[in-house]
DNA sequence: CAGTATCCATTTCGATACTG
DNA sequence: CAGTATCGAAATGGATACTG
């Protein structure tokens, strides 16, 4: 039996709404995610037969709209699927309060990049060309450093080898400590005091940084404690 | 792997929450059900074994408190359980405007009148006792008949034997219109007018009864749709 | 009352490779 | 780019009976 066998609202909602990866997936097209691939980058850990499983059952049931687009496809939320937003939001709110363990394996750098580079503040960088580097001191050599490169107003690339231009910035830290600062858990002025991250550039770059980087939605959620500077 | 290998607060988040079951369970806790075999009552299709189980869960992520109380044991949320009644209470009123078809086997008459007994108005219902007979006019015989026995200003019986007191009011319909009136699909007025609802007793008593049920708790929420007095 | 024990059918999902 | 095909390991959980 797949469903609750009940009449409840709640019920009805959660027999769609429990299935694994589903709410991530509604996560990503609220994002602004309409393509497969682009899905798939946000949810990196899910196979593509799960996610094109996932998909189709929520064409089914009416949350998504399926479009077919020239040769691609493009996938776009209902009505319905819009109005999860205010709920998406409220998990993600008090995950940021009440789930606060992050075990090594969370740590992706790849999600995190990619949540990085699609949240870059373009009204506040710089016309032209400006390159970001980022380096985990604690990860394998392929996953440890990434270059954000942002093209005048509009368009910012992902790059996960040295695409040759000169580099604004370098961040250095462990990846959790990025992780942490994204998340809001830790403020860029802790992770500086204390030695966590360190920042190369100009001073007036070093200054800039924070406000080119718009950090997750949650980062400025209340948190249970008033203002823990959380290490760990 | 169990988690999503993700530190996004949404993601940690679900790795609770969508385990099947977890979030009726919480809803229980939530309605006010503390003792293992109340929290059974209101998820009856659940084993047991893994009502224990989620119990046990949610005690170690820190949702929920087990408490020993002479020989039962007492089960109460804790203050990051209850800060999630909004989200659930976000679940139904999403449910009520998107998920509305209910197949059959949702409609579980045990619960159903768990539910009723649960919400008498005990401010509108008379002093002395007041006995409510409920008949479903299509299921089999061990569920069609019930009784609701409310004793002066505080305590609810449900009876699906006859206690041999007697009745003020016998409501008949069928299950699916009952389900429908309690969810606040369809309108007493309405259930009254097209015929799929009779009520016998005393006019006084049979425009009363709409007082003292007090219906699910979604039953006033927002509807996509105007007001329609959906039958289906 | 408040669970636990056991067992197995079913489902689910991850990995990997492949296609138009 | 946008998926599908296949397969096997693992987990899930439903049914039933039993216990202090």
């Amino acid at each position: 039996m797949t469903g609750y066998g009940q009449f409840c609202p709640i019920a009805k909602t959660m027999e769609v709404l429990d299935e694994r990866w589903t709410i991530l997936v509604i996560r990503e097209l609220l994002a602004g995610s309409h393509h497969f691939n682009d899905l798939r980058r946000g949810v990196p850990k899910m196979s593509p037969t799960l996610l094109s499983k996932r998909l189709r059952g929520l064409v089914r049931i009416g949350l998504v709209m399926r479009i077919g687009d020239g040769t691609r496809s493009r996938y776009e939320l209902t009505p319905a699927g819009r109005e999860l937003a205010p709920i998406v939001m409220a998990l993600g709110n008090w995950g940021v309060r009440w789930m606060t363990q992050l075990g090594e394996e969370d740590l992706d750098p790849h999600l995190l990049m990619w949540d990085v580079h699609r949240n870059i503040d373009l009204a506040t960088v710089p016309d032209g060309r400006t390159v970001l580097e980022f380096h985990f001191s604690d990860v394998g050599a392929h996953t440890s450093n990434w270059w954000v490169v942002i093209n005048g107003q509009h368009e910012v690339d992902l790059c996960d080898f040295d695409p040759g231009y000169e580099v604004v910035v370098t961040a250095t830290s462990t990846l959790r400590t990025m992780v942490l600062i994204w998340r809001g858990d830790l403020s860029w002025r802790a992770a500086l005091n204390n030695g966590s991250l360190t920042l190369e550039g100009s001073s007036h770059v070093r200054n800039a940084l924070p406000h080119w980087l718009k950090l997750s939605p949650f980062a400025a959620s209340p948190r249970v404690l008033p203002q823990a500077d959380a290490a760990r």
